[in-house]
RNA sequence: GGGCCGGUCGUCUAGAUGGUUAGGAUCUCCGCCUGACGCGCGGAGGGUCGCAGGUUCGAGUCCUGCCCGGCCCA
């Protein structure tokens, strides 16, 4: 390049280190900083407050990544954004790890000193998650960071509890729940995970009362002491002769009704079923319809307690063996088939759960359901096809939400039960109560006049907490004048995987405190995988973690990838190879950058002419900015990501950019300053228009180079580009004719063994592209260039629609 | 077993209302210094559009059945 263009950008590479720089200037400047007094619409994102037991892997990272694009987005667009951060910290999988690390059991160590061991660990995680978050270039601020176990937070999250409470929507109830033994918790039916386990179905003799015996299939013997019924299907022809008999139960001897229901599958087994309390899902739901009298046969221990005789204090495998062995010992066990069962179990310690009578809180939900599927349709899904997963989940729910756990990291449950007649007593809303070491704060029993009090030991299922992160965030309760302006919140990023617990959970408890929606927009995206297809686990030891990505190929070509790698609500894949495509582009954006910004600027109302090529890099420039928007608008950043690449590499920097070459420079004079102008001027329109564009999927890079080339303020302070009727021109269609030209010259000296600065003797070009013919010219080295067809074409080569003669 | 979503070159994808040799990117291969870029440029290769039927002059696109993957429910 002469020396008399000489690039503003002088660094010959886009590094990852500055990438730094960058964020210490966004830091001091304070860039994104959240202003509720701008006047702007105030645009509140609820983003997942990342679970602190472990740091986020390349999968975690570009959720985040990609919820901070949409933010940057709608900055862009003049929202004043609220982007809250917030680390979730309530709950068992903390205490679980602790456990693990200390090789301690939460029940035998001091309350205090195990929530300390907590606090501390997760601590340490917040730190790298925040660090993570950071390097990322995540918009949010991060000077407030909220945590869901802050006095703060937790005492809003009592307070909601109080206000339900108040509102006669919590109740106590005793009936059986899904009981984790392992985890000694109950559990929500959201926290079920089915798994497939080998087990065994086991064919067992029932003599029948009065003569004859019967068969039937289960796998779980180790409940027959608890079995209260015995059923077969109302059409299965084999069994219509069991009506009104009873069946003696083996080992126990005890007689119970055999019963025609159509809960019998009689495919399954024989055909015939026993009902015991409790098996399975079935066995809880025919004991409540058919008034059975259940006998409790599993302590909370996981154990067989007293019910099961001989079997007592054996966990409940050991049980299953043992009467097994006893069954065939005594002639009662006909046979014994593997199978694969599907059993509920645990998401958290992945063991089986056992259905358990327990007097737990309920959350009433079954009331709301119809309200829910009017706010699912309220409520605008990105991609639409998500709202399904919602809908799908609250057509399921069949019992209420029991909200109390018997753990101890988490929010307390604020009541006090009177000593003398046991009466619950909530507090007043508004501060953090821990019940089971404050002392109460009541005088007197409402009902009996004592003043002894006891405080309640449990916490709060930690749906409770998260759920009300929206409300959190835009100040309900704490900060009135915020509330107004943030609340409903502008959007609801998050997983796939959490929208029966997350995202149903905070409709329906936004929706019972202030009766409507929590948000306007729900952004569902797909999980991140690793590079063969399948989900990263620790177990598995397939994670790939971000930081070392960071570091060779910097937050943005990170982020690049993940902009590209799938369309919203699909599962993306980790690829090492295509990572270092977009690494590629952003040197792509950087030269060419650095190219144009050799070139002065020239202000919008300077004058110059416009030639068509320039017209026609306008228009196609216009159509880019049209298809960002419209992928932006849909939270969809897989578009804008396509779209830009395209459009620079393939149009700007391959065709238009060495098509005005020789205008820009203009060394031999032949150009007026007008015509000279207009390249400079365009060149500058479609850089400024991309970096524009470009800057909530990657803002380091586009930052660096807007701040070396064109302002000293932060491009993120700028206008997101629209598209400029003005550049509306018939040209851009024949941006496809242009580019195939020029192929095919290419082609030509190629073919020739010429080198591509050679000069040509003859060209006849398509006649639709006499508008470019002097930009072609000089871009070619053609000497004589006609359009159309030769009257001799034999004496041409013909490549395309082109045909030259060296 | 039921529901929802998806299945297009090795990989990621575009393909309203059915209509010429199914586009692009990445990848691979070959060649090349071209006034920014070898982290580059040019050219080429690669797909029986999950499978089987059906409707139609004509189907990746419509219908039916099935298979596979994911999520959910039972």
């Amino acid at each position: 390049m002469p020396s008399t263009f000489k690039p503003k950008i002088e660094e010959k590479r886009w590094s990852p280190q500055l990438e730094l720089e960058i964020q210490r200037l966004w830091a001091e400047e304070q860039v994104y900083r959240f202003n509720p007094e701008s006047g702007k619409p105030v645009y509140a994102i609820d983003t997942p407050p990342p679970y602190a037991s472990g740091r986020w892997h390349v999968g975690g990272a570009t959720h985040y990544a990609q919820i901070d694009m949409v933010a940057r987005y709608k900055r862009m667009k003049g929202f004043e954004v609220l982007f809250a951060f917030g680390i979730d910290r309530n709950g068992l999988p903390v205490e679980i790890e602790v456990e693990k690390k200390h090789k301690i059991s939460a029940r035998e160590v001091p309350r205090e000193k195990f929530l300390a061991l907590c606090r501390d660990f997760l601590d340490r995680v917040e730190a790298e998650i925040i660090a993570t978050a950071r390097r990322m270039g995540m918009s949010c601020d991060f000077d407030h960071v909220y945590r869901t176990d802050s006095p703060e937070y937790r005492a809003l999250t009592q307070a909601t509890f109080i206000e339900l409470w108040k509102k006669g929507l919590i109740y106590v109830d005793n009936r059986p729940t899904n009981w984790c033994p392992v985890c000694g918790t109950t559990i929500a039916d959201a926290e079920l995970e089915y798994r497939e386990v080998d087990t065994h179905l086991n064919y067992i003799k029932f003599p029948l009362k009065g003569g004859g015996e019967i068969i039937i299939a289960t796998t779980r013997p180790e409940l027959l002491c608890s079995c209260a019924a015995v059923i077969y299907h109302p059409e299965d022809e084999r069994y219509q002769h069991l009506e009104g008999r009873k069946a003696v139960v083996p080992l126990y001897g005890f007689e119970v009704p055999i019963l025609a229901n159509p809960n019998a599958k009689p495919e399954f087994g024989t055909g015939i079923a026993m009902i015991c309390s409790y098996g399975d899902y079935t066995d809880i739901r025919l004991f409540r319809e058919l008034g059975l009298k259940p006998v409790i046969a599993i302590g909370l221990d996981g154990r067989m307690n007293e019910a099961a005789g001989p079997y007592q204090g054996l966990k409940v495998e050991e049980a299953r063996e043992r009467i097994v062995a006893d069954l065939e010992a005594k002639g009662f066990l006909v046979k014994r088939e593997k199978i694969k069962h599907k059993v509920p179990t645990c998401w958290r310690s992945k063991n089986p759960v056992e259905f358990i009578s327990m007097q737990e809180y309920y959350l009433k939900q079954l009331p709301f359901l119809e309200d829910l599927r009017r706010i699912a349709e309220e409520i605008d899904f990105h991609p639409p096809e998500a709202r399904q997963y919602l809908l799908n989940w609250i057509n399921s729910v069949s019992v209420d939400w029991p909200i109390s756990r018997r753990r101890y990291y988490g929010t307390e449950i604020p009541l006090w039960y009177c000593e003398r007649c046991g009466k619950p007593h909530v507090p007043e809303p508004g501060r953090y109560y821990q019940p089971w070491k404050d002392p109460a704060p009541f005088q007197r029993c409402e009902a009996c006049g004592h003043t002894r009090f006891k405080g309640e030991e449990r916490t709060f299922d930690t749906w409770m907490d998260s759920s009300i992160s929206p409300l959190y965030v835009s100040g309900y309760l704490r900060d009135e004048k915020l509330f107004r302006k943030a609340f409903p919140c502008g959007l609801r990023p998050q997983g796939v995987d959490i929208v029966r617990t997350w995202l149903y959970y905070t409709l329906l408890r936004v929706y019972q405190l202030l009766g409507e929606k929590a948000f306007q927009d729900v952004r569902i995206s797909g999980m991140g995988l690793d590079e063969a297809g399948e989900a990263m686990h620790k177990s598995k030891g397939n994670i790939i973690w971000p930081e070392p990505i960071f570091e060779k190929y910097g937050a943005d070509a990170f982020r690049l990838w993940g902009a590209s790698e799938a369309r919203l609500g699909s599962d993306y894949r980790f690829s090492w190879e295509r990572l270092e495509g977009s690494a590629r582009f952003l040197t792509k954006l950087w030269n060419v950058s650095r190219f144009v910004s050799a070139f002065p600027l020239v202000d919008d109302g300077e004058s110059f002419s416009l030639q068509p090529l320039d017209e026609m890099a306008l228009a196609k420039l216009n159509e880019t900015i049209r298809e960002c928007v419209r992928g932006y608008e849909a939270m969809d950043v897989f578009p804008p990501a396509h779209a830009i690449r395209s459009f620079l590499w393939s149009f700007f920097a391959d065709h238009y950019v060495e098509a005005i070459k020789a205008r820009a420079y203009n060394s031999s004079g032949e150009y007026g300053e007008a015509e000279q102008k207009a390249a400079w001027w365009t060149l500058h329109t479609c850089v400024k228009t991309v970096l524009k564009l470009l800057a909530p999927i990657c803002p380091h890079i586009t930052e660096a180079i807007w701040r070396r080339v064109y302002s000293e303020k932060s491009i993120h302070l700028e206008a997101f580009p629209e598209p400029n009727p003005a550049w509306e021109s018939s040209f851009s269609k024949l941006a496809e004719e242009f580019q195939e030209f020029n192929s095919a010259v290419w082609r030509f000296k190629k073919a020739r063994g010429l080198s591509l600065k050679s000069e040509v003797a003859e060209v006849y070009a398509p006649p639709e592209l006499e508008p470019f013919k002097a930009d072609l010219k000089a871009m070619h080295q053609i000497k004589v260039l006609r359009f159309g067809v030769p009257e001799q074409p034999e004496n041409y080569s013909l490549y395309g629609k082109a045909y030259l003669k060296g």
